[in-house]
DNA sequence: CACAAAACTTACTGACTGGTAAGTAATGGA
DNA sequence: TCCATTACTTACCAGTCAGTAAGTTTTGTG
């Protein structure tokens, strides 16, 4: 047993402390919201105290702040993971789509911190240096993607990547943001397999058929 | 001179005393949140005082229930005045996904009060007597619309009404509970006009064209 | 008009909570 | 091994804010 769970072994890990405290806040943030969460109910999640937690994050917005940066870490490694290219355009945007659509189902909390932030104006976010630009490269795959299969007949041509992305996120955020309050007015629970299913496939659908270039024409009919 | 403004003339009208109350406290809880908000701050937006306030509606949650009560009967009374029925089922689908997508990008504050209660778990609309049943006519209206499409041979069988109700609120909600987000992120601002008629368009078109039956079997191709 | 109930106001309070002062223990470099 | 710096703790405070006690004005009713 020379080396144990080192949380006694070494009293003192900088990196340790910052991530226990980082985890605490993330959890207690996402439940309770910025103001409702309380750095005491942080302070007790945590091996250590609310003094130390102010002498690492400044304050407790510098501590949300730094728990949303974070956060967004999950989703902008996401795509990087998917392997699109090697992917037909077709097959590509349906895991693009089931991936987001995944990680957003299975990471409740970032959804609700997401949430969080736009209730107070994503005014945190908006500080952080070059936040914009590192979430950006998104929109490029999703526009690399597009041009292929527009070159290759499968996607009709003229939709906006950002767009698509909007379409897309939309499709995989509402229900998770929005479950508690569609439980409550329509007794359907969302996030239930059951549904999850449904909607996952209705979700790869609504986005390849609005992709299709022989569905063109449809919406002038009446 | 007989009747003015009624404000002097009738010091304690107990009707526009709640309602004076209930439109700062919709403001300043869809502003700031359920723990953001202070009963102060509202007081303060009000021709009257603070323990009017509890003498109305008891207590902090007690008011914000009343305010989601009421804000609920927005988007209720909306479908009512569409009349689907004198419609295509093509037209009447599209005018029902319109509807829903004005309503909510001119209603921010019923959004912003939405995603706050879901933060919250949606536990102060639970409680509300047959909240749920009276939201859920807007399902069936859909229900009606979709077999009367079937019939027309219009729409494809077999799409569940509330999964097509999902699909039409994220597009319509998204946008406006994450625009801060999205601005930081994208620079995108989704309900500048330029973005919003674009949005729109796509929402309709990718709501028609997911019940079109002449698209089907596309999802099943690579 | 009388008077009881309803609709308010002024003036508080007490618990909570973000933040800190002051001091202690570990760490790493010379 | 000394010591400056970093990492942390205990004990505390001051402002905030939901909620109220106690009293005043209005209103509807007989």
């Amino acid at each position: 047993m020379s080396d144990r769970t080192a949380a006694k072994a070494r009293p003192r890990d900088i990196a340790r402390t910052r991530a226990d405290i980082l985890a605490a806040a993330f959890a207690v943030f996402a439940e309770k919201g910025l103001v409702g969460a309380h750095v005491d109910d942080i302070a007790a999640l945590t091996r250590t105290t609310k003094p130390t937690i102010y002498y690492h994050f400044g304050s407790k917005e510098g501590l949300y702040t730094a728990v949303l940066e974070q956060a967004y870490g999950g989703i902008r490694d996401l795509e990087s993971t998917l392997d699109l290219d090697s992917l037909t355009p077709r097959a590509a945007m349906r895991r693009l789509v089931e991936a987001s659509f995944d990680y957003h189902a299975q990471n409740p909390e970032w959804v609700r911190l997401v949430s969080v932030e736009n209730i107070h104006g994503a005014r945190h976010i908006a500080g952080l240096p070059a936040f914009g630009r590192r979430n950006a490269t998104v929109i490029e795959s999703l526009r690399a993607l597009l041009v292929r299969g527009v070159a290759a007949g499968v996607f009709r041509p003229g939709v906006e990547p950002v767009h698509l992305h909007w379409m897309i996120s939309s499709l995989c955020f509402y229900r998770v943001s929005n479950r508690h309050t569609w439980k409550v007015n329509f007794g359907l629970d969302l996030l239930a397999v059951r549904q999850a299913a449904a909607q996952r496939r209705m979700a790869v659908e609504a986005v390849l058929r609005y992709l299709d270039p022989r569905c063109e024409g449809i919406e002038e009919t009446t």
